[in-house]
DNA sequence: ACATGATGTTAAATATATATTACATATAAA
DNA sequence: TTTATATGTAATATATATTTAACATCATGT
């Protein structure tokens, strides 16, 4: 089972989105989000840039690991 | 036309490998790293952290554009 | 107890990333 | 000129990201 990302969950409430919020800011769907908080999807460069724009926040900030 | 990476091809230089050897160790084709680079793809996260660790760098270093 | 909002999760359909194969060009070396 | 290496590019096939729709749980408020 993939890990958890919670740095995007964590970005997100301090901004005081739902899921579905940040969904429409970008342009995907509320399951999208989801399960990519979940740590089960493999999204793609353009979305994760979209999100993070969305957050404040780079690449580095939400997915870069180690 | 999509703004090409130069910051991929440059780092690549420097470690002084080809495009089909960064594919090799990322396990994409050589035409995957070449779109890449021609700014033609919209490259999977996973895909992202593995061009960087080959070439190590970050996340922001290859793929963040302010 | 009932309603509502936020989220988890799943199945099937669609869009798109990536592979495969092939052919082209450019450059450097023999 | 020929040969080999690196790269650009395009068509079709396959794998997978993302959508859509649906139903579930879990809070919180009335």
């Amino acid at each position: 089972m993939a890990i958890k990302n919670k740095k995007i969950k964590i970005a997100r409430i301090e901004k005081d989105m739902t899921q579905e919020e940040l969904a429409n800011i970008v342009g995907v769907t509320r399951q999208t989000i989801g399960l990519i908080e979940a740590g089960k999807y493999n999204p793609s460069l353009k979305l994760c840039i979209a999100i993070c724009k969305a957050l404040n926040k780079t690449l580095d900030d939400l997915f870069w690991e180690e």
